[in-house]
This record gives C-alpha cells, sequence and structure tokens, in this order.
DNA sequence: ATATTTTTTTAGACAAATCTAAATACTATA
DNA sequence: TATAGTATTTAGATTTGTCTAAAAAAATAT
C-alpha cells in the first residue's frame, strides 16, 4: 500500500512538510533548494518524480503541497526522528543540541515492529526534546496551545514548552542561559529599544534575551 | 583518514569478510554474488572500485581479500551490527530471529557518539544474542574457544556459546526444541545411522538432534 | 504595457550501483 | 595438449539523484 521511499524522497517530503507548516501554505522550489542545501534544477526533478508517486500535488511553477498520503508518510518520517531524539537524550545521556544529525539517521530506517518497540520502550513520549509533538502510529499529533516568549503580556507567567531553531548554537546559548523545556517564565519587562526581554526564570533568576531568541522560544501560559 | 564508505561498499565489504572467515583466505567473485544475492558482473565491478579505495587487495580472475584498512572497517560494521542486536533483543524485547534485518539496516548508521554511547548503555556487552563476538572499538574481538556440538565427544558436557546459522527458521527451531545460548548441554549418544545425537539440555531434558543441527551449534566445553 | 529581473523548468551530462549479453581467462578432461 | 566447460570480466544500458547552462514563465519596475 505504502511502498518505501528512498532516502532522498524522504527528506524532500519532510521538507516539504516542515515549511508548509511554517508558511502554511504552497512552498516554492527555490525554499526547499535552500533547505536542503541543493540546486533548484534537482528540485524541480524530484518534485516530478514525487507527484508521480502521488505523494505530493505539484503543478509547474506554482509550488508544491503535500496530499493526504505524501502528509501521512511526512508524519510517519517525524515520528520515527523524534522518537530517536526522546531515545538518544533520555537513554543515551546525548545533550539536546547533539541529537539532530544522528536523528537524521536514523529516522529513514524503517522498521515498524522496531518504531513501535522503541516507542514502549521509551514510554509512548507525546514531546521531543525541543518540545515537538510526537505523532502516534496514525500520524495524529497533540498540539500544545502556544505563545511565542516575545508576545507573553507583561507579569504573566507560562511554562517553555518548545523551541522553533534546534541549531546546535542556539540550543548551546539557551543552556548557557538556563533556558529549558519545562521551564517557569515570567515577563518582567520589555525594553522599547531594541524589542528584548526580561524575564523571570524558575522564580528566582532574572534574564534578559533578545528579540529574535524570544520569537524562537514557544510558552505555554 | 578512514574515509566514509557507501552502503552498497559497506555490505560488500562485510560479506568478503564474513566469506574468509569462513574458510578460505580468497574470496572468489561467485561466492559473493551469490552471498548478496546480485550478479557476478555487478560484483566485478565493485571489487574495481573497492580495490581503488585501497580496502581490498584484487587481482583479476584470483579473487579478494581484505587489507589491512579493510579488515579494519569490516569489523566496525560488525560491531555496530552486533551492538544494535544486543539493544534489539535486551532492550527492545526481540526475539533472536527477529533481529537481523533490523541490524542490517542499523549498522549502516555512522556515528561514531552513537555506537560509543550505546555500547556504554548496554554495559560493554561481549557477545551479540547469537553468541558471536563483539569487536571493541579498536575492532579486537574476545573469542572463545569452541567446537561444534556435533563434535563433543559422547559423556562430555558443555555451555552453548553461539550458532553458525542466524536464519529465523533455525532460531525458530532451537527456540522451539529448548536450546538457547547459555544453556548446559550433554552428548549422551550418537546415532550411526544419520550421525544425529542424543542430548541432555539443561540436566534434565533430553533432546535428539540431526547432524546438520548440531554442526551449526557451538559449544564451550 | 513593455522591459527587466527573478524564479522555475528543461536539456544534457555525470557518478553510483545495478543489469544483460558478449568476450575472455582460467580449469578440467578426454 | 586441445577442447569443452566454468568463472570472471568487459561493454553497454538503466535507474536514481545530482549538477550546469540555457530556455521559459512569472513577478516586478519603469
Amino acid at each position: 500500500m505504502m511502498k518505501k521511499l528512498s532516502k532522498a524522497e524522504e527528506n524532500y517530503l519532510k521538507t516539504v512538510y516542515h515549511l508548509s507548516e511554517a508558511g502554511k501554505k504552497n512552498v516554492s522550489t527555490n525554499e526547499i533548494a535552500l533547505a536542503i542545501n541543493t540546486k533548484p534544477a534537482s528540485v524541480s526533478d524530484m518534485l516530478k518524480k514525487l507527484s508521480d508517486k502521488q505523494v505530493i500535488s505539484y503543478i509547474k511553477y506554482y509550488g508544491v503541497s503535500l496530499s493526504e498520503l505524501g502528509s501521512k508518510m511526512a508524519l510517519h518520517i517525524i515520528r520515527r526522528h523524534r522518537l530517536w531524539e526522546v531515545f538518544l537524550v533520555e537513554k543515551l545521556n546525548f545533550s539536546w543540541d547533539e541529537v539532530h544529525e544522528v536523528a537524521e539517521e536514523l529516522e529513514h530506517v524503517n522498521a515498524p515492529l522496531l518504531i513501535q518497540r522503541l516507542d514502549e520502550f521509551l514510554g509512548y513520549p507525546k514531546f521531543d526534546p525541543h518540545g515537538d509533538p510526537i505523532p502516534d502510529e496514525f500520524g495524529d499529533l497533540k498540539t500544545r496551545p502556544r505563545v511565542k516568549l516575545s508576545d507573553v503580556p507583561l507579569g504573566n507567567a507560562g511554562k517553555i514548552v518548545a523551541v522553533n531553531d534546534s541549531s546546535a548554537a542556539f540550543l548551546k546559548y539557551l543552556d548557557k542561559v538556563g533556558i529549558y523545556i519545562g521551564a517557569k517564565i515570567e515577563a518582567v519587562d520589555k525594553i522599547e529599544f531594541d524589542g528584548s526581554q526580561e524575564l523571570v526564570l524558575d522564580n528566582h533568576k532574572k534574564i534578559f534575551i533578545s528579540k529574535e531568541v524570544g520569537a524562537n522560544i514557544m510558552v505555554l501560559l
């Protein structure tokens, strides 16, 4: 039924999924090329193939979106990726900035029994170490209402539930400042000059973050 | 230094290692083709490439053997494979006949930190679920003196330490009979007619096995 | 609305890994 | 030793995924 895709095809599918999540609409050839560090011509070629396989809907010059089938397959890849991330952090003591590249490889091992057993072994986690939801075996995912930390009104407090940037550089910075998934955060002040914020972490630690950082941290109020 | 090989190249290397271990030092093109279910012409092509990369020593029409470098690389692949097998059996509750295909995929994820941490997580196991030794990070492996069960002299007892055939069919048969790695086994009688054996398992269970089965079970006396 | 710029697609080439069919080299036998 | 029979290699084709260069379509600016 759901025939196996190659590693390259899986990566394209995943990329289209992430880009259409972020922007909510049709994804352009150039966007994809940029995201996976390849040339637009290569993207065109691949989109044609994925379209033939019915996993995307593709109209020349107008961009691309996932089909129902493609969406489901993308969510399965993401499920594998995020389960492995949980495994790496919780069982193998990786730090949250080290897991991404390794999970990029592990996600392509497509063995349903493996993933099912891994899920069980990990205690059916609902979120990965970066706070992103893990799709279940049917491709459904649990979402939490979230706002950007930069949008939290002054005086309000919430819990950090996710980050929008998983680069090692960003995550290492967060470690240094003391920010982690699950931390309590209170918006104390906003500096007009540059949009930076003054915050209180876990009721006692006063920290300052830039507007850019605040826009990449998601909070549950 | 040790540049990365493709999945296909890794599989060839591993195959040459296993075939040269199981008997002669030079491995033939046809043997390899048979082992990895491909055509001799494809093998010739690949051997040329592997020879260019200095991982095998290859003389046309005379067969191949691994170079020092190739040997080391093969042992690293085998290390990854066997560590994953231990993980699958001990942590994810796979049975020993289910692990091979999955480990075949996982072994190609080449991330040194991952394997190092996995090894640690598993408690630095020295043998995989089939009793085969796991090479350490330098490619060295612990060997146990072993004899074929079919060669155990009458009246002697030993411990089952490995199997030479990891096919699901064989392993399922062993489960059915009650044979497992670590079991105590005593050679009670040998039937002249067909070479089959009468054995006592764990001091109490009388079983009979064929000559073929006995030749694929290894015992530590 | 026309011209210019940007984006996207096509055309043609290449490397990896495979295949079939044909040629060549070893081996065994009469 | 000549020859029939395997084993192995080469030649040429195919598929997948990529690339560069050039053409075509869409977007933007004048």
